[in-house]
This record gives C-alpha cells, sequence and structure tokens, in this order.
DNA sequence: GTCCGTGCAAAAGCTTTGCAGCCTT
DNA sequence: AAGGCTGCAAAGCTTTTGCACGGAC
C-alpha cells in the first residue's frame, strides 16, 4: 500500500503539469486521459511517468484518487441496499447493520438537477480484530 | 455494460454452487477466493466460468458486485472532503456541493465495535444531460 | 555528485472472450 | 435438437516495475 521511501521530492515538469491539469478540470480524469492530454506537451511522455507521479502527487497529499479501494471486484448475495464498513487495515469488508437514510436522497435531489435513484454510503476505520492487534 | 442478450437461463451445478457460496459468507468474497473454494469440488472449473457466472447471477439480480463503477481509477485534486454525483448512463462522475454529514460518523460509531474515521458518500443517477437526450 | 524522475519495454494482475464440446431443457 | 454452459487458452486492459540515462538540487 505504501510506496518506497524516499527522502525527498524533487520538481519536474511532468509532475507540475499533471498538477495543473488535475486542478483545472472538474472531470475526475483517469490516468490515460491525463497521458493523451500531456503526450501533445511532452512527444515522449510515457504512461508510466503518469502513473508514477499520480502516486507521488497522492502521497503528497494533492491528489486523491477515486474508487480507491481493493483493486478487484468483490460479490456477495445480499441484494437488499445496506451500508459497509471497510478496514483500512486488514481491507476486510463488513455489513453494517445501520439503518438506510432515505432522507439522503431527499435533501440531495433539493441541491441539484441530477435525478437521484440511489446512494451508497461506505465507513472506513479499522475492525476490532485489527484494533487489538496493534 | 449490459451482457449479450440470452432468450432464457438454464441451471448448472457450477452457478448454483457460486450462490450457495456467496449466501453462506458475509466475507464478500473475490471472483478469486470462489473459485479456490469450488475448485476442491469442481477439479476442472476455470476462473473464466466464475466470472461469467457471477455476471449471469448479477443479471439475475441475484448478486451484487461492490465497488461497482468504472473499471479504472480516476483522480482528483479536489481533496478536500466531499461526495460525489455519478451518472449511471454516461458515466461521469460530479462534485457534489452538499454539506458533510459529520453526524453519520458519530451514528454509526454507536451501533459498533468498529473505529470509524470517515465515510464516503455517492449518489447515483442520472445527469441532466442523459435525462434531457432520452 | 547524489539520487530522483523519465522513457521504454516487459511484466503483473484482474477480467473478458473465442472456440469446440457437453449438458440442460 | 437448440442453444446455454464449461474448460481451456489467449487476449485485453489497467497498472506496476526494472533498467539505464538525464535532470534537479
Amino acid at each position: 500500500m505504501l510506496n518506497k521511501e524516499k527522502t525527498q521530492f524533487r520538481q519536474s515538469k511532468q509532475r507540475n503539469r499533471i498538477l495543473e491539469l488535475l486542478r483545472s478540470t472538474d472531470s475526475h480524469p483517469t490516468a490515460d486521459w491525463i497521458y493523451a492530454q500531456l503526450k501533445k506537451e511532452f512527444p515522449k511522455l510515457s504512461l508510466g511517468t503518469v502513473y508514477r507521479n499520480l502516486s507521488t502527487l497522492i502521497d503528497q497529499g494533492l491528489v486523491n484518487k477515486i474508487h480507491f479501494g481493493s483493486t478487484f471486484d468483490r460479490f456477495e448475495a445480499n441484494t437488499k441496499p445496506h451500508y459497509h464498513l471497510i478496514c483500512e487495515s486488514c481491507g476486510k469488508i463488513f455489513d453494517f447493520n445501520m439503518k438506510i437514510y432515505e432522507n439522503l436522497n431527499e435533501q440531495a435531489k433539493q441541491l441539484t438537477t441530477f435525478t437521484i435513484n440511489y446512494h451508497k454510503l461506505d465507513f472506513y476505520g479499522i475492525c476490532q480484530e485489527c484494533s487489538q492487534s496493534e
């Protein structure tokens, strides 16, 4: 999960432009989109560099990754609406027996022209087992 | 996004067992875990079959995929806590200017021994542009 | 000069798909 | 019989990594 230790960060044109680009858009780009944009300015740019820089920017707290989580899909047979508890230490996912806040959808609808169908709510933290072993 | 059209579903031992397995556990398995479990019963089982059956079960509404969303990561430079609006039609992600419900964490804490650090709330629906073009 | 960042290419990891044969209906 | 389902293997796609060279400090 953590990147290799580094004693300091240096500047690079590529990384600066990636951050500028992310700050100038509200489109939540993919790495590939960023690569395509910057390829015009840096004809030799490689996707690996984009990924490495995004990772560095995340370490610096300047960028967030969305849909952050496990790298592979997970499945469940509980098809009723329910929330999840996700342990940031061991990665386990637990069903959360908390009532569904239907009114969140109502409140959201008043703030946007978006047609809201449902919401997804996940709580992140540390599970009991991991808490005890730390 | 949609699977190939199929006029009917048939039974298969593999698919029935996958569903049984998912119903018997609360561990939100990965496809690979399911494969490993069932390999004992079906020595010739292939991962492709597991994926195809999971996809079928989702079509039948019997199974959910968690972390459902785009297949690649997305990034953003807005590192302040905020919610997202996600369009189920075009896949675009929008920042949602809705106040953060800090009290959700408080309420959740009363229901579990989990140490809750933060929550992630995404609203799913149809964006204005897609609504108009339908 | 040190060692971080880059480009290139290969590899890794999860998921999908083409195909021929088997099985359900 | 028709056509969905399977196993196998290959391919697909996103992301990561090894290496040698160039650049920032």
